[in-house]
DNA sequence: CATCAGTTTCAATTATTTCCGAAAATTGAG
DNA sequence: CTCAATTTTCGGAAATAATTGAAACTGATG
C-alpha cells in the first residue's frame, strides 16, 4: 500500500513538474527553470546540484546556470548543511511570496523599459506643430501616462501582503 | 520649416517602431507583430499590407500573418475602402482599450493553461496517505486557489472600464 | 603543495522560432 | 468564364535561444 502512495505521489509529482515547464516557456521563463522551480517547490528536502541533475536529467551548466538564476530572482535560497561542502538549494513555497517575486521580476523585464521607450519618444516628438506630428505627440503622452500607471501599480502590488491582496480582492470581485 | 518638422516626426516615429518592436521580444510577442503595431498605431490612415510591408522592409507572408494575428487579438480592425478591392488596417489607439485585449489575451494564454494543470495535480493527488503526499497536494491546493483567484481577477480588470480603473487605481495608490 | 569535491565558465551543438519567397488559392470585375 | 489583383499557405533558410560536455577554476584538507 505504501509504495502504491509513493508511485501515484511520484506520478503527479512528475506531471506537475513536467507541465509547469512547459508552461515556463508562455510565460518568458525558460523551460528548464521552470522545471527546477516546480522540482524545488515540491521537494521534501533541499536538493544539490547533483540531484537537480539527476532528477531532470539535465547537463551541470545548465542545472547550474538555472539554479544560479532562480537564487537571484529570489525563488530559491541556498542552503547549507553543516560539515557538507556542497550547496543545497529550497524553494520558497508560499504562493504569494512567488507571485510577487515574479511580479516585481516582470515589471523589470516588461515596464520599466516600456516607460523609457515611451518617454523617450514623446520627449522627442514634443513640439512638433503638423497635425501629423500632435497626434503622434498625444499618442506617446497617452501611452506614457498609462505605462507610468502601470508601473505603480506594479510597485504596489509587489509590496502587497497576502491578506491586504485579500482584501483588495474582495472589493474587486464583490 | 515643414520639413524639418516632417523629420523629427519621421526619426521619432521610425525610433518608437525599433524600440517597441525590440520590447516586444521580451514580452513573448514577436518584433514583426510588435513592430506593425506600432506602426499603425501611429499611422494617420489606415495602411495595406504592402504599405505595411514597405514601411518596414519585411515579406509578404511575414506581414500577412502578423497582420492576421493582430486582428486576431483585436488590435487591428480591417477597414475596407469603397472602390477598392485590398484591405486597409487601422489600429486600435485608445491605450486602455489595448490593454484590456493584451490582458486577456495573456489571461488565456498564461492563466488559464496554468489553472488546468494545477487542477488536474491537485486531483491526482487527492487523499495520498504519507506525508509527502499530503505535503504535495496541499501545495497544489494552494497553488490552485491563487491562480483561480489570479484568474478572476484577471477577468474583472479586462472588463473594467478606464474610468473604474483610474478610481481603482486612486485607492491603491493613494 | 598536491589532491579532491565542488563550482563556474564557455565554445560547440542542438532545438526552437521567425522569416522569406514563391507558388497556390481565392476573389471580384469585365 | 477569364483574367488580373490580392490573399493565403508552406517548405525550407536564417536567426535566436537553450543545452551540453568538458575544461578551468576555487578553496579546503591532509
Amino acid at each position: 500500500m505504501k509504495v502504491k502512495a509513493d508511485d501515484r505521489l511520484e506520478q503527479a509529482r512528475e506531471e506537475f513538474i513536467a507541465q509547469w515547464g512547459a508552461m515556463g516557456t508562455q510565460w518568458g521563463i525558460n523551460r528548464t527553470m521552470a522545471q527546477i522551480h516546480a522540482l524545488l517547490m515540491t521537494a521534501a528536502e533541499p536538493m544539490s546540484t547533483d540531484e537537480v541533475m539527476e532528477a531532470l536529467e539535465i547537463s551541470r551548466g545548465n542545472a547550474h546556470a538555472n539554479l544560479k538564476e532562480l537564487v537571484a530572482w529570489g525563488l530559491l535560497r541556498v542552503v547549507v548543511k553543516k560539515g557538507e561542502r556542497r550547496e543545497y538549494f529550497e524553494a520558497e513555497k508560499d504562493v504569494w511570496r512567488i507571485f510577487t517575486v515574479v511580479a516585481r521580476e516582470r515589471k523589470r523585464r516588461e515596464i520599466d523599459p516600456a516607460l523609457e521607450v515611451v518617454r523617450r519618444c514623446a520627449e522627442e516628438s514634443r513640439g512638433i506643430a503638423t497635425p501629423e506630428g500632435r497626434a503622434f505627440h498625444e499618442q506617446m503622452r497617452q501611452l506614457e501616462e498609462f505605462v507610468e500607471f502601470a508601473s505603480r501599480m506594479a510597485d504596489r502590488v509587489a509590496m502587497m501582503k497576502h491578506g491586504f491582496a485579500i482584501q483588495m480582492a474582495a472589493k474587486l470581485l464583490g
